[in-house]
RNA sequence: GCGGUUGUAGCUCAGUUGGUUAGAGUGCCGGCCUGUCACGCCGGAGGUCGCGGGUUCGAGCCCCGUCAACCGCGCCA
């Protein structure tokens, strides 16, 4: 027999009835009841009921048994009379007699119960994280996470991509955040980088030749966390294809994605037309550059029926240059309680209000009421109603200003109207591509210019568009957006060295600089670089999405805490004084 | 760095207008129990009410400060 069991505790049934096995796990529940006693068995695959009583040679240790213990049993398999067959469970029909038992680790008394859905704080899971682990939930979680990798290595292999390895100690490669720095033993005031993705290397597997590269990739951001997004570091299904344009690398990537939500989506509905949305609609309409489609209202400017109106708040704004009125249509929000309530929710993320209108049953007719009506009179309120293809029932909230001010609040307003009103279908994956991000943004203060997002795109209209007004010119760069998460990101890269450098000194960045920081990738352009593009998808997201977990670390195994620490691992330390010796290396007290 | 929420038993939470000895469930320990599967019954231990200060005859509750956790903003594909 081997020495720690001859069946997990999953797989016994009527048919094992009469053998003597072996199993090992951890003690789940015990249920004493004096003359006979019930030990839930429990490992990976399920749990097993073990049945003692002074029959039993070792009714005495067994007694003694507390929960999580981790025990290996020998026993004979016993049916279950009819009556008390336990269908909740694979292994209900049988239970194991005990005749002999090991101890192979004792547990202390628990600081977090596995046995159960008992909420914890989550500095006590993360600390105990190997307990909280036990819990069937994450045990589930992260077989999904490891399933969904699983599949997605499976589904890129199949349609040609191989997947490469690329260095983590490495030199910087910026996304725009900060780095992870590396100290240097042999080079002593030099440092390493951890790469923020492994972006330039596939460039450089492009031109390499490899055609068509993936990698599951670890990424690493020295910056605050968010529910959806790790500190430290986090996974991406990172991919790059030669000889593509921008629909290439839908059409590619599309079949992957869906599968994998098909799959493990847990039949929820996965959206097959995934529509492509330019960033400025996407701001317009959503107020947001990843909107939840799921969510059925769109946004519309109705600046013109408030110009020049009675409503001299939204009359007068519109008199400054940059500034519009926004409509968030409601239908079926037409009461004064809802409005009001959505009104305050608007102030209370720091807007002086959202001004509605909406339409009842009144004397003669359809009534338009609502502080806004009043003002702008009937043939306007008429026609912003007409406008927003709304009626009896329904209201209309109004944003105004500069809409990158107010988009933010209008679209955290268009989720909760749209969840409180229940039109934001459950149930289902909803995806878009969100495309035509700018190259470049403005500082609102300095109004200096500089990258909006990743800066080795190419910029629609090639050099030509970089003479003009840089806030104008447009990036072959994308986003996917699934339920108001962004799920993958990606480019169609600028593989022409005269372009990269243009598209850099219009960002305030010289010839000189580009070659000292992305030296390596400026000197393999200039030997014959193909054209190329892809993206790369965020695995925890996707998994947190899948799993229907609100927050990130509920899909990471050993994750880090708010402030960037593992309170189980004690990280980050202080290093020795003879590490940091070796380094060159002193540490500068930090002043409060 | 900023804002919000929270902080009472190992855990989840209640605690009224500021008023006697701070409670419940669960977990833990002990006792009883031969068919449970969230077993049941009885008993017990377990509290610096996050911490510090203040107001008050009296503070878990009010005020000020501070710390921590989470959520958000900034930041960040």
């Amino acid at each position: 027999m081997h020495a720690y069991r001859s069946h997990t505790c999953a797989e016994l049934t009527k048919s094992n009835v009469g053998e003597t096995v072996r199993l090992s796990g951890w003690v789940h529940r015990i249920r004493d009841h004096g003359g006979v006693l019930f030990i839930d068995l429990r490992d990976h695959y399920g749990v097993t009921q073990v049945l003692c009583d002074p029959d039993s040679p070792v009714f005495e240790q067994v007694e003694a048994v507390r929960s999580e213990w981790c025990i290996r049993i020998d026993g004979k398999i016993k049916a279950r009379d009819e009556a008390l067959i336990n269908a909740k469970i694979p292994t209900g029909e049988i239970e194991v007699f005990i005749q002999d038992m090991e101890v192979l680790g004792q547990a202390r008394e628990l600081p977090l119960i596995v046995f159960g859905d008992q909420e914890y704080p989550e500095e006590t899971r993360l600390r105990y994280r190997y307990l909280d682990l036990r819990r069937e939930h994450m045990q589930r979680n992260m077989a999904l996470r490891s399933d969904v990798v699983a599949s997605f290595r499976r589904r890129m292999w199949d349609i040609g991509f191989r997947e490469y390895q690329t260095p983590i100690i490495t030199a910087s490669s910026p996304e725009g955040a900060r780095d992870f720095l590396v100290p240097s033993r042999l080079h002593p005031g030099k440092f390493y980088a951890l790469p923020q993705a492994p972006q330039l290397f596939k460039q450089l597997i492009m031109v390499s030749g490899f055609d068509k590269y993936f990698q599951i990739a670890p990424c690493f951001r020295d910056e605050d966390p968010r529910a959806d997004r790790s500190p430290t570091d986090f996974y991406q299904l990172d991919m790059e294809m030669s000889f593509v344009e921008q629909q290439d690398v839908f059409d590619t990537i599309q079949p992957v994605i869906d599968g994998v939500f098909e799959e493990f989506g847990g039949g929820h509905t996965v959206d097959k037309h995934w529509p492509q949305i330019s960033y400025a609609d996407a701001a317009l309409w959503y107020g947001t550059d990843k909107p939840d489609l799921r969510n059925p209202i769109k946004m519309q400017d109705v600046s013109d029926h408030f110009r020049g109106s009675g409503f001299a708040i939204f009359a007068k704004l519109l008199e400054q240059p940059g500034t519009q009125v926004r409509a968030i249509p409601a239908p079926g929000g037409g009461s004064r309680k809802f409005c009001d309530r959505m009104n305050k929710f608007a102030q209370e993320q720091g807007l002086p209000g959202m001004g509605y209108i909406f339409w009842r049953e009144g004397e003669d007719g359809l009534e338009a009421a609502g502080p806004l009506a009043k003002n702008i009179g009937p043939e306007r309120t008429e026609a912003i109603r007409q406008q927003l293809g709304l009626g009896k029932g329904d209201a209309a909230f109004f944003l105004g200003g500069k809409p990158a001010d107010f988009e933010p609040v209008a679209a955290r307003a268009r989720n909760v109207i749209g969840e409180e009103l229940d039109l934001t279908e459950k149930n289902r994956f909803a995806f878009c591509w969100v495309v035509d991000f700018p190259m470049y943004e403005a500082d609102p203060e300095t109004g200096q210019v500089d990258f909006s997002h990743n800066p080795f795109s190419m910029p629609q209209g090639g050099l030509a568009a970089l003479e003009g007004d840089p806030l104008d010119v447009l990036g072959y760069q994308y986003d996917l957006s699934c339920n108001g998460y962004e799920i993958v990101s990606g480019a169609i890269r600028n593989h022409k060295l005269e372009v990269m450098i243009r598209a850099f000194e219009v960002a305030g960045y010289d010839a000189e600089e580009v070659h000292r920081r992305f030296g390596g990738l400026v000197n393999a352009f200039q030997y014959g670089a193909p054209p190329h593009g892809g993206c790369a998808a965020g695995i925890d997201r996707i998994v947190m999405l899948l799993a229907d977990e609100a927050n990130i670390r509920e899909v990471i195994m050993f994750p880090m805490n708010q402030r960037a620490e593992d309170l189980m691992m004690n990280a980050p330390s202080e290093p020795r004084a003879d590490q940091l010796m070796e380094l060159g290396l002193r540490v500068i007290p930090q002043e409060d």
